[in-house]
DNA sequence: TTCTGTGAAATAGTTCACAGCG
DNA sequence: CGCTGTGAACTATTTCACAGAA
């Protein structure tokens, strides 16, 4: 497998993980082989669109036959670069950041937990899941010292601009902000942002419609003229 | 303030949340108007986008002025359907469920998490913030008392479909999946997953890529470059 | 025959650019 | 004059539909 060279669509990109959760998953259930339409059935795509992202991947199947699991998983780990171990660190350690520090799916997913930052000097010396809270003051040196692209944010609100810039300046190129706010970084850095309400106000809007469609309000929606399996009812 | 009755793109919606974020941020800051241009840069999105999401939300502004920041707040809650609180069921009171049922967002920003339930006869009687935690077998009368509309789920990921089942049946209609498998369900449950793996699996691409560019891939015969060779290609 | 790989068509979403209101 | 609202152009993404490989 190699960095596959062609341009790879943001969406595409956005769908290789379910595919490759569910392709180990088919793999472990002993398939040795998977055709489009069953894997798009299982991820909730269509067919057509799984061929097209593995095939901008430069990953092929047999016709006739489908996609070898085990070389889809190799494939697709490796576009995804998860060849290697990907070292984080935690910034804040708060309820939030205690939680993801002890949650054990970072490190078995190749994301593991190395180093942990904060500003509060009762928290900066204690230990948590075994690991050392440092001053984030010291976020160049720890940087360095653990060899850290990527960032997650678990301040408040109030300092997660503040974070994302002292980490971006320490080196790291990705971040993961799990705060309220938003950041704004410099180009190089790539964000994203997991936000919990943000998640919630999306569903109490799709929430509050059908509501309205149920009381007889006809309100059209616009979404994806996806027809989806019938037997399953598929969803993302 | 209603529901707008035009069709509302999902990539639209999914922009809401933001745009409200920050646009009460500016009001705080005393901001009583505010311009597409200024709101879009905070946000980071193209203006016309702005405009254009706002009138399909039959938002409107004032020509030579901008939009009223009180107003905008108001509709765009409104549009959100976050006019109402919705409660919420957090299911599976693991390391995640308790730290969800801990975090005071969710009720601040209008989810109060009223109900908790788990399999674990360990658990289920035991208070977690001050919230019983009830067996999911009582998960339609848990529902039907506290008028449930959207249930979180935080489950290994091996009970997440069977959750996911129980909670639909029990009424649920919104299923936020925080766990590392996908659900499906019927269609006419709104389900969105977040999955910390998936979106780091999504920041390593495009890490991968830069670190490739930056390593000159695709330059051939390179042996040797300026940069000190990395034997892992792990690069900060 | 089954199922991939992909032109071509359809659809969705973004951005430009400017008329026209306040 | 400044800024909204929007036609029209453009770009991205999805989906159909089918030729052709195994």
């Amino acid at each position: 497998m190699m960095v596959p060279s062609g341009r790879v669509s943001e969406a595409t990109v956005a769908r290789l993980p379910q595919y490759l959760q569910c392709v180990v998953d088919a793999a472990k259930d002993g398939e040795s082989t998977i055709s489009s339409d069953r894997l798009a059935q299982l991820v909730g795509v269509n067919p057509a669109t799984l061929r097209r992202d593995l095939a901008s991947l430069e990953i092929t199947g047999t016709r006739g036959v489908g996609y070898d699991t085990k070389y889809l998983v190799f494939e697709i780990s490796g576009s995804l670069g998860l060849n290697q171990d990907w070292p984080v660190v935690i910034v804040g350690v708060g309820n939030l950041g205690r939680a993801l520090a002890n949650y054990s799916g970072l490190g078995d997913r190749g994301f593991p937990v190395r180093a942990l930052l904060d500003v509060d000097p009762d928290v900066v010396g204690s230990s948590v899941s075994g690991i050392l809270v440092e001053h984030i003051d010291d976020a160049a040196t720890v940087v360095a010292r653990e060899h850290l692209a990527v960032a997650v944010l678990a301040t408040p609100p109030e300092g997660a601009q503040s974070a994302a810039d002292i980490l971006a300046a320490a080196g790291v190129t990705s971040l993961l902000n799990f705060t309220a706010t938003s950041v704004q970084t410099a180009e190089d850095v790539e964000v994203r942002r997991v936000d919990l309400a943000t998640e919630l106000q999306i569903l109490s809007f799709y929430q509050q419609r059908a509501n309205s469609a149920r009381n007889g309000v006809g309100v059209p929606i616009a979404r994806r003229r996806t027809e989806p399996a019938q037997e399953t009812g598929i969803v993302a």
